[in-house]
DNA sequence: GAAAGTATGTGGTTATAACCACATTCCAAA
DNA sequence: TTTGGAATGTGGTTATAACCACATACTTTC
């Protein structure tokens, strides 16, 4: 297992080698690889192990009966997924885990909150901290993404949208981590008027964009 | 202080008087009353301290530039709120907290994700323990509000929020926390648009409704 | 580099929600 | 019980997004 990785994750930040050797034998690690398309984990699932990506990415849907997907999240190289249901007994989850693109997860049976918190193992309460850490991340992204969403006009979604990204990345021009139908089913519209509404803003001049590279002007 | 509510609270759940006593002294406890209508915090604020309601309640907004409301959630007795922004430092408030009615509050500084985990208290794990549900919950309860402002159309939306109340109070009959203003701007359509939809759903047999009480048909 | 397939963009039509104005109902205080 | 104010509902108009069909551009593979 590659530790070098791992270290450098929110998960096993600030913990030892031998520390994250210790923590993966306690949570029965567990590498598994995916194709492009294929689900991880389906709504209805109740799981007991968080995922997390070390190579490759997935992205977090909804799908309704009606066929209306709505990608709640994108979760990249390092990151987490699922860990709100681990941490949780009962809790079926209600999305699905898709893989973005082809990608090695692992996965990891870290317990519910008690066993987390209550762990004696001396790395037991920095890694409970890191969990904790990424679980009030996770909020502050959720509530990101109602933001995103409230405007009720296509540019209003797209300017709130583009302005956060703008703000994360500190410049005006940035690229984001969507093609157009998934930015479209992030921002709840159709993609065909999403692709209008920003050939309006470029034909305005509020925006410069070529597939996934923006530049706001 | 009343340690029997406190007790009964989530974020208190599990501990003796004597360990609430002794950790609301280490967290400066201080508690506050607001007037319906009165803002507990504003969006851009740094807070170190999360919120306890002990009497009424308050939402979490968001108003944005152009006077757009949207009510990201309902926060009622013994509920937390702003816990996200105290465990992390220096993220400045997305939201503004308004009092729903007449409320008691309590403020507590209850340290970032580290400080919380590394405490030596003998009631810290216990505490951890429920800060960190919480935050799973309440990550659960964002991804909710995904779901009901996912649908395209009022009826989805409308659809997608009673079935969940449906299924969270485990019947067909229910109160819903909001008035028709507040839960237009919680699925996030325009008012009026919601009172004519839930008219034609009542005539075509799908709900009854009379103010804030619901019938599944 | 041709072909096939995928992603993106555009025009036109229709359905629907926002918006505005106002009616009605409900509730509380005099 | 009346009255004022707030909450809720309804009709009509307009703006906008969904939807459909298809054109164009970009990628990948042979």
């Amino acid at each position: 297992m590659d530790t070098g990785f791992l270290r450098k994750s929110m998960l096993f930040k600030g913990m030892t080698e031998e520390e994250i050797l210790s923590a993966l034998s306690s949570f029965h690690a567990q590498e598994k690889t995916y194709k492009k398309g294929q689900a991880l984990l389906h709504a209805g699932d109740i799981t007991e192990e968080l995922g997390l990506v070390l190579e490759g990415s997935v992205t977090i849907e909804s799908n309704d009966a009606w066929g209306n997907r709505t990608i709640l999240s994108h979760v990249g190289s390092g990151q987490l997924f699922a860990e709100t249901y681990a941490l949780l007994d009962d809790e079926p989850l209600l999305v699905d885990v898709i893989a973005n693109e082809d990608c090695r997860i692992l996965f990891l049976r870290v317990g519910n909150t008690h066993e987390l918190t209550a762990a004696a193992a001396p790395w037991a309460s920095r890694f409970a901290e890191n969990v904790l850490t990424i679980s009030a991340l996770k909020n502050l992204h959720l509530s990101g993404r109602s933001f995103h969403t409230a405007p009720k006009t296509v540019r209003g979604r797209v300017m709130a949208y583009l302005n956060t990204v703008s703000l994360q990345t500190q410049s005006r021009e940035f690229d984001i981590p969507f093609d157009r139908q998934q930015m479209a089913d992030y921002l709840n519209v159709e993609r065909t008027a999403l692709s209008k509404e920003l050939g309006r803003m470029q034909a305005a001049g509020l925006i410069r964009t070529r597939k996934k590279h923006f530049i706001i002007c």
